[in-house]
DNA sequence: ATACTGTGATCCAATTATAGTCCAAACCGA
DNA sequence: TCGGTTTGGACTATAATTGGATCACAGTAT
C-alpha cells in the first residue's frame, strides 16, 4: 500500500491538505488503476496518519468519493474500492487511429473556421491573441504548447457557437490527450515544428480577424496538412 | 502550483504589477488549460506573496476574473476555477437545434464525400444504387424516404472507413430521429422536395462513381443548402 | 491640487481542519 | 460461542485558514 503515501518529494508544509485535496489524490490512485477493484483501503485512522490530516478530514474525503461511487464503505468492516472501473462509454473514440483523427479534423475544422469568421466577436479574437502569446512565451515546452494548441482549436469551435461542433471538437481533443498521443507528440513536436504551427495559427487568426472565411478555411487545411505530414514522417521512422 | 509563478525570465523589478496585469496572467493560466476546472487556487495571501503584490491588488484581480466567471470564490473556503458542468454526451446531442445540425453536416459531409471517392469499392456503389432505387419506388412516403436518406448518408460515412466519421454521422442521425425532427420532416418533406433530394443524391453517387472528389463535395454542399432552405422556409411559416 | 491606484495593516465572518470522545457494527481468536 | 479488538459513524469544542472589508499612507499621473 506504499503507493498511497503522498509522493516522497513533498515533505514541505504544502499549502492546505484539505478534504478535497485528499479526495483528489485518492481519486487519482483509483482511476489510474493502482488499486484492485474490491480491495480494501487501509483503515481511516491509518490513512489519516499517512496523509497527516485529522480523521474527520479524511472521512469527508472518503464521503466525497462514496458519493461519486468510486468507493463503498461498510461500517465495522472497512472501505472498499467499487468494483466497476468506470469508463466504458468512450469505446469508439478511444480506438481512433491518428490518421483517422486527422481526417476527421480535416472535415470539421476548415468549416469551423468559416463559421468562426461569421460569428467571431472582439473578445474571441482577444482570447485567441492571448493564446498565441502564451504559445510564443513557451516556444520549447511541448506540454505548454499542446495545452495552448488544444485551447486554440477549442476556441475556434466555441466561436461558432454551435453546440454540436463544440462537442465534436471536445471529443477529438479528448483523444488527443490519450497516452498513445502524448507519445506521438513527444516525437513530432520539436522546436521547429512548434514555431511553424504557431505561425500557422497566427495566420488563421488574422484571416478570421479580417473576415476572410475561405482564406481561413484554406489556412486551416494547410495547417492540418502539415500536421498530417509530421505524423506520417514520425510513423515511418 | 509552480506554474503560477511568473515564468522565470521576469524576476527583475518589472515596471509595476497592477491588478490588471495580475488578472491577465491568471487569465492566461486558466485559459491555456494549465489548471483543472474545479481545482482550488492557492489562498489569496499566498498568491499575493508569489506575485509580489499587496493582497488588495490581488483581490481586485480575482474580482475581475470572478466577474468574467472564470473563477468562483467562496468566503472562508477558497477561490476555485469555474468548473464546467461536465457536458453529458447524450444531452448535448439531444438539445442540438436544427440549424446547428445542418451546420455540423455542412462541415462533415462534403469532406466525407471526398474521402468516399477515394475509398469507394464497387459494393459500396451498388449499395448506394439500391438505396436510390428504394427512394424512387416510394416517392410519396416521407417515412420510407427518410429511412433511405439516413441510410444513404450513413453509407457515405461508412465508405470512408473512418470509424470516427462513421460514429459522428451516427450521432447526427440519432438526432434526426428525435421527436422534434419528425415533426419538422413532416412539414418540409412534400413530394416535390423528395424528388429534388433524390436527384441530388443520384448526382452525388455519380460523382463518386466517376471519382470526382471536388464535384462530389460541391454537390453535397448544394444538397445541404437545399435542406437548409427547406428548414428556414418551414420555420418562417 | 486632485484623483487614482497600490501598500501594508487590522479586524470580521464564513468555512474548514483538529483532536478528542463515544457508539455500534463487524471481525477474530480462544 | 464469547469477549476483546478493529473499524466506520457521529458529535463537540477549539483552532486555523480564508475571503471580505476598511483604513491611513505613499507614489504617480492628470
Amino acid at each position: 500500500m506504499d503507493f498511497l503515501v503522498p509522493s516522497g518529494a513533498d515533505n514541505r508544509p504544502q499549502q492546505r491538505m484539505g478534504s478535497t485535496e485528499i479526495a483528489q489524490i485518492l481519486r487519482r490512485e483509483i482511476n489510474s488503476g493502482g488499486l484492485e477493484p474490491g480491495s480494501r483501503l487501509p483503515p481511516g485512522r491509518e490513512l489519516a496518519k499517512i496523509y497527516g490530516v485529522a480523521r474527520g478530514t479524511l472521512r469527508r474525503a472518503l464521503n466525497q468519493l462514496a458519493r461519486e461511487e468510486l468507493v463503498e464503505t461498510r461500517p465495522g468492516s472497512g472501505t472498499y474500492i467499487t468494483s466497476k472501473p468506470s469508463e466504458k462509454s468512450t469505446s469508439v473514440i478511444q480506438e481512433a487511429s491518428p490518421l483517422e483523427l486527422i481526417d476527421a479534423r480535416f472535415a470539421l475544422e476548415p468549416h469551423i473556421c468559416r463559421l468562426a469568421v461569421l460569428h467571431a466577436r472582439q473578445q474571441d479574437l482577444d482570447l485567441g491573441e492571448e493564446l498565441l502569446v502564451s504559445m510564443d512565451t513557451h516556444p520549447s515546452d511541448p506540454v505548454a504548447f499542446s495545452n495552448a494548441d488544444t485551447a486554440f482549436h477549442t476556441l475556434l469551435a466555441k466561436t461558432t457557437q454551435n453546440q454540436l461542433l463544440i462537442w465534436m471538437i471536445s471529443q477529438i481533443n479528448s483523444v488527443r490527450n490519450q497516452n498513445q498521443w502524448s507519445r506521438m507528440r513527444r516525437v513530432t513536436l520539436n522546436r521547429q515544428t512548434i514555431n511553424l504551427y504557431i505561425k500557422q495559427h497566427r495566420k488563421i487568426l488574422d484571416a478570421i480577424r479580417t473576415r476572410s472565411p475561405e482564406q481561413a478555411a484554406e489556412l486551416m487545411k494547410e495547417h492540418l496538412e502539415t500536421a498530417r505530414l509530421s505524423l506520417t514522417r514520425a510513423a515511418s521512422t
